[in-house]
DNA sequence: ACCCATTTGTCCGTATGTATA
DNA sequence: ATATACATACGGACAAATGGG
C-alpha cells in the first residue's frame, strides 16, 4: 500500500495536502492574493500549468473551475483565464475553498474562538440576568443531550451565542452567527460514531468548560471569563489537531 | 457546417445557453429551488445524470463541483450528492445604517479591538522577522507623520494590519481589512481641527502604545502583547466616549 | 474572406483508490 | 467481504471562440 505510482514519473511531490487539485488551487489563489498575479492579468494557459505542475489537464481544469466558482478568476473562451479579485471590501466573506484542508478549518476556528474569548470578557462586564438565565437553559439542554446521547450541537451553539449576545454588542452575535453557519454544516462527520466513549468524555469536559465560563460571567469576572474560554480553546485545538480527520470536536469549543 | 455529429446520437439539443455544464447547473439548481428536489434528498447518481442529459462524466462532475461551490449541494463520498438549499447566510455584512449613532460606531470599534487583542497574542507567538520589519517601518512612518503634522492614519492602519498578518491566519487580516474600510471613511471629521495640541499629545500616546505592542510581539510574549493592546483600547475608548462627537481618536487605537 | 495557431470547451475511455452499505 | 458509487487522475481527441496574418 501507499505506493501510488503515476504512469509518467512526476519527479517528487512530498506533500499531498488533499490532492493535486487543491495543490494547484492553493498555489494560484496565493499568487493572486499576494499580487504576483494582479487583477486583470492573464493566468498561465492550461497547458503551461499542466507542465509546470506535472499534472493532467483534468486536474488543471478542475482547479480553475473551483477558482471560478469562488470568484477569483474569470475565463474567456479561446483567450485564457484572468484574475479578478477586486479587493472586495464591501463585505466580509469566507470563500468556499477555505474548507478544503484541515488547516483551513482550524484557522477559521481560531478566529471564532479568539472572538469568543473577548466576547466572554465583555459579557462578564455587561451580562444581564436575562442573559444568565438563557445561558443556564442552554447549559441544561446541553447536559441533557449528553445523557440522552442525542444531538448536542444545537444547545452547545446556543450557549456560545448567548455569550456573544451578552456583550450587548450586536456585531459579536452577528459575526458568531455567520461563523457558526459556515463551520457547522461542514461537520457532518461522525458526532456519534468513531468513539462513543471518547465522545462522552469529550462532551463532559466541554460541559465543564462551559460551566466555568458561565460562573465567571455570572461573577462578572472578566479575566476569569477570558481565561476559561481560552482554556477551552486550548483543549479543543489540541484535540482537533491530534486526531487529524476527527473534526467533530471542532464545533464543541 | 452545423453538423456536429457525436459518436452516439444525442437526440436534440436546441439551445446551448453557454456550455453544457451551465445547462446542467441551471437545470439542477432549478430543480432544487423549485422543490422538485427537496433539501436532504439525494440527487441522481452521476451515471444517471450522464444518460439523462446525454453528456459525459466530465461535464457532470464539473456541474456538481459548481453546485457545491455555491453551497446548493453537498456530496458525500461513496454515497451520493444531496441537496442542501439553506439559502443565504452567505456573508457577513455590516449595513450602512450601523453608523448612525455614536454608540454604533463604538460597538464596531469594540469588535475591531477585541479582534486585535487576540491577534496581538497570536502574533507574538508566530511573528516572523519579516513581520517585525514591516511593523517597524509602519511605526517609523507613524512617528514621522506626527512630527510633520501630516496624515497619520495610513501608517497607523498599516501597523495594525501587520499585526493581523503576523498571526499567520489570513482570516484575521481579512476581517481587519473589512472593518478598516468600514470605519475609516466615516472618520473624516477633524483630525487636524478642534484641538491641535490635544491631538499631538494623543498621537504621541498612541505611538507609545504601539511601541509597547511591538516590543511584546518581538519578545514573543503573548500575554504582554494582549495586555498592551488592551491598555491601548482602554485609553482609546475612554477618550472616545468622553469627547462625545470627537471621533478622530477612535481609529488611533 | 480565408485559414491558422492558440486556447478554452466538451467528450470519450480507462484505471485506481476509497467510503458506504 | 463484496458490490456500489463516488474521488482522483491520466490521456487523447475534436469542437468552438478568438485574433492575427
Amino acid at each position: 500500500m501507499e505506493s501510488w505510482k503515476p504512469p509518467s514519473a512526476p519527479a517528487v511531490r512530498q506533500r499531498r495536502p488533499r490532492g493535486l487539485v487543491q495543490e494547484i488551487v492553493n498555489s494560484l489563489a496565493a499568487s493572486i492574493r499576494e499580487g504576483v498575479i494582479k487583477p486583470g492579468d492573464k493566468l498561465p494557459t492550461e497547458s503551461e500549468i499542466m507542465s509546470r505542475f506535472e499534472v493532467s489537464r483534468t486536474v488543471v481544469r478542475e482547479a480553475l473551475s473551483k477558482l471560478q466558482a469562488n470568484g477569483l478568476v474569470e475565463t474567456r473562451h479561446g483567450i485564457g483565464t484572468f484574475a479578478l479579485n477586486l479587493p472586495d471590501t464591501s463585505n466580509f466573506k469566507i470563500s468556499g475553498c477555505d474548507f478544503s484542508t484541515l488547516a483551513d478549518v482550524i484557522a477559521l476556528l481560531e478566529l471564532r474562538i479568539s472572538l469568543e474569548t473577548e466576547a466572554a470578557g465583555l459579557a462578564a462586564q455587561r451580562r444581564t440576568d436575562a442573559n444568565l438565565a438563557a445561558m443556564e437553559t442552554a447549559l441544561k439542554a446541553f447536559s441533557d443531550a449528553i445523557e440522552q446521547d442525542s444531538e448536542a450541537v444545537p444547545s452547545d451553539f446556543a450557549f456560545h451565542m448567548e455569550v456573544s449576545r451578552a456583550t450587548g454588542n450586536r456585531h459579536f452575535a452577528d459575526l458568531m452567527t455567520y461563523l457558526g453557519t459556515m463551520i457547522i454544516p461542514r461537520t457532518r462527520i461522525d458526532t456519534s460514531s468513531s468513539a462513543p466513549e471518547g465522545r462522552l468524555k469529550y462532551l463532559q469536559q466541554a460541559h465543564g468548560d462551559h460551566e466555568n465560563i458561565f460562573i465567571a460571567i455570572r461573577n462578572q469576572d472578566a479575566d476569569a471569563a477570558r481565561a476559561a474560554m481560552r482554556t477551552s480553546r486550548r483543549r479543543s485545538s489540541r484535540d482537533t489537531s491530534r486526531n487529524g480527520g476527527l473534526i467533530s470536536s471542532m464545533y464543541l469549543s
